[in-house]
DNA sequence: ATGGCATCTAACAGATGA
């Protein structure tokens, strides 16, 4: 079974290139995020010509995260309210995660906040959205039947060897001490880096900036992630990041990672 | 250091992204 991530910065301006993607690499899951859509106008009708199905959790123009998968979802949830109550409803009107089971696999698609700065108003409000994701987490664990995979573009480097040029990056969003603090509480529910199971080293990266060349210099960071449960990581044979689409015309600044079971 | 690039919108300039 194989398990991908593609932040495709709008699923509008993207759709011809995830068609070309899944064509090529016939995932049984595709998580997707940044489909800046709303539900009603998700281009569904091309995937499910592939033999894909679509569960999307979208809003006008900013964050929206959808899965699409060769098989149905089973107990899908949109939103951290399913699990988190009515009084979580405020935190989903971003429409940053999105979960059901494929194929046994509960499977957990996150889009987390950028942040903006390092003590900006928007990164207070990360490091909260994190604490609710961990209540979450917390939750669906408590109830699990399943093995959880979670996936997505989690906007955080966990290590300076996921950054191109490491140095001086305290201050910086994505690499700050809070931020990657917050993601190591997360994790140590039980999760573990499916990528780093396979490549020790640094020089991986997933995100290249639009600006100054950065895909051309190779100036990337790797924050777009698949944390494995024990069970899933011991299953896990391969994880790769698959660079091609970054370099295609019109990309995302973002590229797909998969994960293989 | 700054800005650079891309996408979106009751758009054509401003917000957001990372």
């Amino acid at each position: 079974m194989e398990i991908a991530t593609w932040n495709v910065n709008s699923i509008r301006s993207r759709q011809e290139q995830v068609i070309a993607w899944l064509q090529a690499n016939p995932v049984d899951v595709l998580c997707l995020q940044e489909t800046k859509v709303i539900d009603g106008a998700f281009p569904a009708a091309p995937f499910q010509e592939l033999g894909y199905h679509c569960q999307f959790f979208g809003q006008k123009a900013y964050n929206g995260v959808a899965i699409l998968s060769r098989k149905p979802p089973e107990n899908a949830m949109r939103g951290f309210a399913p699990l988190l109550g009515a009084e979580a409803e405020d935190w989903d009107q971003q429409k940053r995660v999105i979960t059901g089971v494929y194929q046994g696999v509960r499977v957990v698609n996150l889009y987390v906040p950028n942040g903006a700065g390092v003590g900006d108003e928007k990164y207070a409000y990360k490091l909260n959205w994190l604490a609710q994701l961990k209540q979450y987490l917390q939750e669906l664990l408590t109830a699990r039947d399943e093995p959880i995979c979670l996936c997505g573009d989690f906007n955080i480097a966990p290590e300076d060897r996921d950054i191109y040029n490491p140095e001086g990056k305290e201050g910086h969003i994505m690499a700050s001490p809070p931020e990657r603090a917050a993601l190591a509480d997360i994790l140590s529910l039980g999760w573990q880096d499916g990528f780093r199971k396979f490549a020790p080293d640094s020089g991986h990266f997933s995100w290249w900036d639009y600006r100054s060349g950065g895909f051309a210099r190779n100036r990337g960071w790797r924050i777009d992630h698949i944390y494995l449960d024990s069970a899933l990581y011991d299953q896990a044979v391969a994880c790769r990041i698959d660079r091609e689409p970054r370099g295609w015309e019109k990309p995302s600044d973002h590229a797909p990672v998969v994960v293989a079971l």
